[in-house]
DNA sequence: GCAAAAAAGGGGGTTTTTCCCCTTGTGTAG
DNA sequence: CTACACAAGGGGAAAAACCCCCTTTTTTGC
């Protein structure tokens, strides 16, 4: 019987070669290629000789390109290869990001090998894999109507600036604006993410990612 | 021979297991033992039947009880035990609040397994391993001539006010002062950590880990 | 194809908050 | 005794926040 082959694709060495270890003593897989970034295996997937993996294990956090733009390219480029996304990240946004743009799965870090190896059988057998912190997301998702904050490039731009020490006057120029139109973006963020002051933006950059720190 | 016994703490399972299973491929070594947490580590140890490990490899992000306050734990009672850190995180207080705890090396989790092997090695025979990114940070700690910034209870408390959409007005309702007091606390946390705005104040919070979000 | 709507940029003026400097009283540890 | 942290306050300038208003372009819905 030949074997499902697995690819592996995450920045931590130590994890990925580990886990390798941990997948070659389950008799229905191999590993097959592992990269340190979405860069490294984007360019592995292009190069002439590549053999089609059956499953890919994306870590989300990586240097260089990460899990979601290496997810974005897949569904561009090559939406037949299944991915089963592996990450510590339990935050809604990177799951859903993650699921939306084709991932199979999105399995926690701290999973026992038996689930992990009952998802990797399920993700290739059925298709997919959905936990049930995952399913949970889908379910109020679409409870939601519909009602997901989308920012603007040009605002996106405008709250990275709020998140130092400038002043609305710094941040005017440094985006060739009128400190009027700021004062413009500032109320419309501001009503649209129901904040009352450039603390609480800051604090909403954060946490939803606009910024790192 | 006799193996060299290794001892595990870390909540990503798919990576303890995993990373058992590469340590067993090394001949000098064996795991004797992993644990999810600090607390079932720490609870393990004062069991009577407890066997001493020659390394534990503790994780530094964990729920319950964390690698810093396992590494304060073991100071104390058990100060004779040799840790090895292994983590993500590479900021310099993290690094160096598991060093000056006494732990006896710090890999990052994206080291090869190589280097992994040689700090194993290393830690038992030396009895530490510090790679570049610590002894780096050990420098400049002697260096900077004790300049380490410490904030009082009632900074930290109004710190985390200070990071919420509330006023400063507000704020002093909440910790029952004159917001002119407060004027004072703002003041002197500006200068003490070279801040300007009240923005910098939440950055810098956040980044130090003074408040979560 | 055209109107309506939405997005992007700017303006004037007011109120509130923030920020900065400087002073005063009060315990208290050296 | 005095240096020092802590609490409180005054005055004033500068930002930030909050109003209501305007034009121009781009997008979108029949």
């Amino acid at each position: 019987m030949e074997k499902i082959k697995i690819m592996i694709v995450d920045d931590h060495l130590l994890f990925s070669q580990s886990l390798s270890f941990l997948i070659s003593t389950f008799k229905e897989f191999e590993v097959c290629g592992s990269y340190i970034n979405g860069k490294e295996f984007t360019n592995a997937v292009e190069a002439e000789n590549f053999e089609k993996p059956n499953i890919i294990l994306l870590d989300v956090n990586m240097p260089i390109m990460d899990g979601i733009e290496t997810m974005k390219w897949l569904k561009q480029n090559h939406p037949d290869l299944k991915v089963l996304a592996l990450s510590v990240n339990d935050d809604e946004e990177t799951i859903m990001k993650m699921i939306t743009n084709g991932a199979k799965g999105y399995l926690l870090k701290d999973t026992d090998p038996k689930t992990f190896k009952e998802a990797l059988l399920e993700v290739y057998n059925k298709g997919f894999y959905y936990t049930e912190i995952v399913s949970g997301f889908l379910i109020n998702k679409l409870n939601q109507t519909e009602n997901k904050i989308i920012l603007k490039e040009r605002e996106v731009e405008f709250i990275k600036l709020a998140c130092t020490e400038k002043t609305y006057k710094e941040i005017a120029d440094g985006m060739c604006l009128s400190p009027k139109t700021i004062d413009g973006y500032r109320e419309n963020l501001f009503q649209k993410l129901e904040l009352k002051t450039r603390i609480g933006l800051v604090l909403y950059a954060i946490k939803h990612k606009i910024v790192c720190i």
